[in-house]
DNA sequence: TCTGGGGTCCTAGGACCC
DNA sequence: TCTGGGGTCCTAGGACCC
């Protein structure tokens, strides 16, 4: 017999922009969107309250958010500082349950005895508040997918549950976007049904649903109906690692730049990859063309590895075979198929694997130290000092 | 003023093995 | 030597989430 338990999701309010208002208290009761370039091909992350009133959005071209909030001021955003202030919120947490699940830099599931949830609640939103100058929304009820629709109902910097006996009076008549796992491309052909709200899917026959959901009907159908039984998950294992870019204008050049890149992009993932003690056995190689058709090709090796040197030749390979035509407007590198790293290897590794070792130990002490800028090849050196 | 970056999970087909 | 079926691994693409 499980446990019974409240469910709290918290989730921090615009955080980015949040805490770039926090960090500078001219920007408060301003519209301030954290993003990229606007003159290139940046898109916003994250916009403040003020921001949205004016209809710009999370995702959206950088360019179409200044054309409805012209006055808005962009910031370019600073994730070891997101990441700091995020700590500071998960140790509040901390105080009111050991059981909680983070699932993202700015939101966390916590299981708290039954009965409690709303008060812990309140406590969370007030010394999240008061001990950091953060607004945090918190939804509460007996499940994750209703503490989750709580949460978007309290939003914003508010407190909001959600039980099972509230269903049919303010879930049911949410659109079906409101359910987790629903996108675009699925509510668009519930739309197509004449499906449109929760409750529609809550009393749709099952065949139905199995047309458009597949093995997953089931699962939609409980959650239209309140009902989720998935545990928090306290431990996530990372699956993948990567980094992708897209260039402010499509690139030709297949001999010297898109090989710069994928160097570029090699050593990050190399280097993360490091970090976290793991190691790979899969490189997966994405190109976006200029009409934004996507492919990626990928190759799995025998053995495991986590050098930039490896990671690069095979990145560079899929590329050479796979190119198609220029130009291109995204580059991205992935790793997968981790194992943790065995210490064997470096008893029968030969001299000259010893010495790459030991030099991209070096690298990554300086990366850590310093921050990437400073670790650079000689052949950036060059390029760098051609550019002068 | 077209469409970021970092992830997860699912599906489906082919290779290969027993 | 026309053929069955299951299991696993790999690859590619796509939907979705924050």
């Amino acid at each position: 017999m499980k446990k019974e338990l409240d469910i709290l999701l918290c989730d921090l309010d615009a955080f980015y922009a949040s805490v770039e208002q926090l960090d500078h208290p001219e920007l408060k009761g301003k519209p301030v969107i954290v993003g990229g370039d606007p003159a290139g091909r940046g898109v916003a992350s994250t916009c403040s309250y003020e921001a949205r009133k004016f209809g710009v959005r999370s995702a959206m071209p950088m360019k179409k958010a200044l054309e409805l909030c012209p006055q808005a001021i962009v910031v370019r955003g600073n994730m070891a500082r997101y990441g700091e202030v995020a700590g500071q919120v998960r140790e509040i947490f901390g105080r009111y349950t050991p059981d909680l699940e983070i699932v993202s830099i700015d939101e966390a599931y916590l299981a708290v005895k039954q009965g409690l949830g709303l008060t812990v609640a309140e406590n969370i939103h007030r010394k999240v508040r008061e001990e950091l100058g953060l607004p945090i929304s918190v939804g509460v009820s007996s499940n994750k997918l209703l503490a989750k629709v709580a949460c978007e109902l309290a939003k914003p910097d508010a407190v909001k549950a959600l039980w099972m006996k509230d269903v049919p009076e303010l879930f049911w008549p949410l659109p079906v976007r409101a359910i987790p796992g629903i996108g675009p491309k699925a509510a668009e052909k519930l739309k197509s049904l004449g499906l449109k709200t929760v409750k529609d899917l809550a009393h749709c026959p099952p065949a139905t649903l199995r047309r458009i959901f597949g093995n997953n009907s089931a699962n939609i159908h409980r959650f239209a109906c309140g009902l989720d039984d998935r545990e928090l998950e306290p431990v996530h294992d990372l699956k993948s690692i990567s980094e992708e870019t897209t260039f402010p204008e499509d690139i030709h050049d297949r001999q010297d730049y898109l090989p710069a890149v994928i160097r570029e992009l090699a050593a990050g993932v190399g280097y993360r990859l490091r970090s976290s003690g793991l190691k790979a056995r899969t490189i997966t190689l994405k190109l976006r063309y200029s009409d934004f058709k996507t492919i990626t090709r990928s190759k799995t090796l025998p053995d495991l590895f986590n050098s930039d040197k490896v990671i690069y030749e095979l990145a560079l390979d899929l590329f050479n075979k796979n190119s198609g035509r220029a130009p291109w407007r995204l580059v991205g590198v992935k790793a997968s198929g981790f194992e943790e790293e065995e210490q064997l290897s470096l008893l029968i590794a030969t001299d000259e694997e010893r010495k790459e070792k030991q030099l991209l130990v070096v690298k990554d002490s300086l990366q850590q130290k310093y921050g990437s800028a400073v670790v650079v090849s000689g052949k950036q050196l060059k390029d760098f000092n051609k550019q002068k």
